[in-house]
RNA sequence: GUGGCUAUGGUGAAGCGGUCAACACGGCGGAUUGUGGCUCCGUUAUUGCGUGGGUUCGAUCCCCACUAGUCACCCCA
């Protein structure tokens, strides 16, 4: 127990940090580009927002929350996504007083009590945008937009876009009804997760994955078809934007989220080789949150993404970038005589910006050339006996072995001029 | 939460109911005087085979539980 990390959590070694680092620059820069400013919520909320926020009866709700009585008895919830929170934020900071569109981003760790795998953990991390108060179809296009590039500047290019209209509480009730009388008579044919679905939510049941479910599920209504007006129109002119952007997607009226304060616009890029957590991305539109949060009517729309399976992603297409090793000197230091000015020329190179290492257990010299060469350094000074008689240095050329002999007087600034050459 | 599979040194992995548990990589050291990357040699790896029980004269190999990983379902990122 004591060295072994909680189930569902894992440590991100320093041989892979260069990875994440890689994938946050990719995003911080994206989002830059698109005008998403950076915003840092808390790990934990009040439980009340994620329930009031996400819907009760959703599965992360009901089942994979960390929730918690923290030391003054308050309920205290471990946050298993960040649009709550930013839209708890936005209104507790009155953002919307800036006027216009309050575009965000955050990036960080979620926590959702679910059995771990692949692809899944307890502890996960998230890049996430949110567009807030802007109603225009455009907006989502962007939102989709932004996705699509990153995938893309990733070089991810086997993903499939899939979009899809939940309409909004006007016309969804409609559509539901539709619905539960269409598989009223073939009620007791479906799964038994199904039959519950069918009152608590039937649109779900066209997102079983049961055999049977699907057959029956065939020539159901499509919500598409039962959109009211300005939903309809809404759902059109995204894939007008779309097209004219030149993105690819497909129709997929099958396609729930499943989180309750979604409206309107639903998508989802996948990357089918991931087989069960092939969703990489997913988001959507959320006009009611905000309301449902206390505040004004307020439209909004955006996406999360899960890094872990971005990487994962990376990593099957072998898109991961290399971790290169960050060594200008290597000093070697021959006998005990040569180490204090060995020292001092360590700090002197880092004091000029250079990263330089050296060896403090005294070794052979092959020993510390192997070091050298390990760390990727592209000079090695030695200094020994010799050295120290001469009051000058040996400077080797890592890559073409090349070796001169430098006055200690002069040796930074030839050191310094050689490395940044 | 349900079901299947798996669990050997830092890593990848062979292996058998009972002599020192292969091999490869890695680490460390060496191949004439103070020199790396290739090659060769030696050495090392909680005297040990996830943890705890049981069967047995005896288990790393058989059984059970637990833990963890993995896959599928559920759901999601």
């Amino acid at each position: 127990m004591l060295t072994t990390v909680p189930r569902g959590t894992k440590d991100i070694l320093p041989e892979n940090v260069h990875e994440w680092q890689y994938l946050e620059n990719k995003i911080r820069e994206l989002c830059l580009l698109y005008g998403f400013n950076e915003i840092r919520t808390p790990m934990f909320e009040h439980t009340e927002l994620f329930m009031r926020g996400i819907g009760e009866t959703t599965d992360v709700v009901e089942k994979e929350m960390y929730t918690f009585l923290d030391r003054g008895g308050r309920s205290i919830t471990l946050r298993p996504e960040n649009t709550a929170s930013a839209v708890r934020s936005y209104l507790q900071n009155k953002l919307y007083a800036d006027g216009g569109i309050t575009k965000l981003f955050y990036i960080g760790s979620m926590f959702r009590y679910d059995k771990p795998q692949a692809g899944r953990y307890r502890e996960f991390h998230q890049f996430g945008i949110e567009a807030i108060g802007e109603q225009s179809s455009l907006i989502d296009a962007e939102v989709i937009s932004l996705g699509a590039a990153l995938l893309k500047d990733l070089g991810l290019n086997d993903v499939l876009l899939k979009i899809n209209s939940v309409g909004c509480p006007k016309c969804r009730p409609v559509y539901r009804e539709k619905l539960q009388s269409f598989f009223k008579d073939k009620l007791t044919e479906l799964c038994n997760d199904c039959q519950s679905r069918y009152e608590r939510n039937p649109l779900r049941i066209l997102d079983c994955k049961n055999p049977h479910c699907k057959e029956l599920a065939e020539g159901a209504p499509k919500i598409t078809d039962c959109l009211c007006e300005e939903c309809a129109d809404h759902f059109d002119k995204l894939q007008d934007s779309l097209t004219n952007l030149g993105i690819d997607y497909i129709l997929d009226s099958h396609l729930v989220r499943g989180l309750d304060y979604y409206t309107k616009t639903a998508f989802e890029f996948k990357y089918l080789p991931l087989g069960a957590q092939s969703a990489i991305l997913g988001g959507g539109r959320y006009d009611g949150l905000i309301e449902e949060c206390g505040g004004n009517p307020t439209p909004a729309v955006g996406f999360a993404t899960g890094l872990e399976r971005v990487l994962l992603a990376l990593e099957t297409q072998k898109l991961l970038p290399p971790k290169n090793a960050y060594c200008d000197v290597f000093i070697i230091a021959m006998g005990k005589k040569a180490e204090q000015p060995a020292f001092k020329l360590l700090q002197q190179l880092r004091d000029k910006k250079l990263s330089a290492l050296m060896d403090y257990a005294g070794r052979s010299m092959k020993a510390q050339m192997k070091q050298a060469n390990k760390n990727g350094a592209k000079y090695a000074v030695i200094i020994g006996d010799d050295e120290l008689a001469n009051e000058s240095a040996t400077v080797r050329n890592m890559t073409d072995s090349a070796q001169t002999t430098v006055p200690f007087a002069s040796l930074i600034d030839k050191i310094t001029f050689e490395v940044n050459k």
